[in-house]
DNA sequence: CTACGTGTTCGCCTCGCATCGAACAGTCTA
DNA sequence: TAGACTGTTCGATGCGAGGCGAACACGTAG
C-alpha cells in the first residue's frame, strides 16, 4: 500500500509562503542562523544582487531536498523572500525588514565570517 | 561502554571550565541563545548584579539536571562565568567579553523581550 | 510530444538535543 | 554525625532537526 494510488495531492508549484520578520520570534531567527548551511546561504545571498540567485545555484554540501528545507526555514524566519521565475525560484535577502526587526543581527552574521576554530595563543 | 563499575569517576566539584567568547563560533553563540530556557537564564542574569544569582535561583520550568546542562551550554558559548561559593555556584553574565566578540548580539537579546507569538496591535 | 532541468514533498533513517529521575559529591547547619 | 541543600553526572527516553533518494509537478528546450 506504500504505493499504488498516490492520490496526487500535489500542492506543488504553490507560491512560496512568506513570513515577515516582524512576525518572527527571536528564538526562531537565532535558530535559523545557527545552522552552518543556512548561514552559508545567507552569506552567499548577501553577496549578490536581489533576485539574482536561484535556489540551486548555492555552494552548499547538501542535496536538493535538504536545500529546499533550508530555504523554507529561512523563509519562516523572515530572512529571505522568494519568487518564481519560470522553472526556477529566485531569492532575495530581506536586509531592511530583518534589520528593522533585529537590529544588528544580520550585520553581525555577515561580518563574522569564521570563528571558534582559529588559533589559540593561550595557555 | 566505559561503564560497569567504575570505582570513583566522580569528577564532581571540579571547578567549572570556561570558554572565552573569543573562542566561540558564531553558530555556537546563536544556538545557545536560540533556546527559550537559556534565553530566560541570560535575561534574568542580566537583570541582576554579578555573582548575585545562584544556579538554583532562576525561574525556569526545568529540573536540576536540565538546568545544569543549560548552564554548561551557556559556559561553552562564552556567555556566562561561574564560581563556586560554598555549596552554591554563582553566576555572572559576560557582558563585556561577549559584546566584544559579538557586538550587539547580547544587547539585541536583552532588548527583545517577546516576539512572534504576542498580540499584534497593528493593522 | 519528449526530454531535461528545477524545486517541492514524501517516506525513511539517523543523530543530537532537551528532559527527567536517580545517584553522588560537596557544603552548610543542627 | 546526621541531615538538608546545591549542583553535577549517568542512563534512558521522546522528539525534532537534518539528511537522503524517489516521485512528482511545472517550466523550458529540443
Amino acid at each position: 500500500m506504500t504505493k499504488g494510488n498516490v492520490a496526487a495531492p500535489a500542492p506543488h508549484r504553490t507560491p512560496p509562503e512568506h513570513v515577515h520578520p516582524r512576525d518572527v520570534a527571536l528564538e526562531t531567527a537565532l535558530a535559523a542562523l545557527s545552522d552552518p548551511v543556512r548561514l552559508a546561504l545567507v552569506r552567499e545571498l548577501a553577496a549578490a544582487e536581489d533576485w539574482e540567485r536561484t535556489c540551486g545555484s548555492f555552494d552548499v554540501p547538501v542535496r536538493k531536498a535538504a536545500l529546499s528545507h533550508h530555504f523554507a526555514v529561512l523563509r519562516s524566519a523572515g530572512l529571505i523572500e522568494q519568487r518564481d521565475a519560470g522553472a526556477k525560484r529566485i531569492n532575495r535577502l530581506r536586509r531592511a525588514e530583518f534589520e528593522e526587526r533585529f537590529p544588528g543581527l544580520l550585520a553581525l552574521v555577515l561580518r563574522q565570517q569564521e570563528a571558534g576554530g582559529g588559533p589559540r595563543p593561550r595557555g
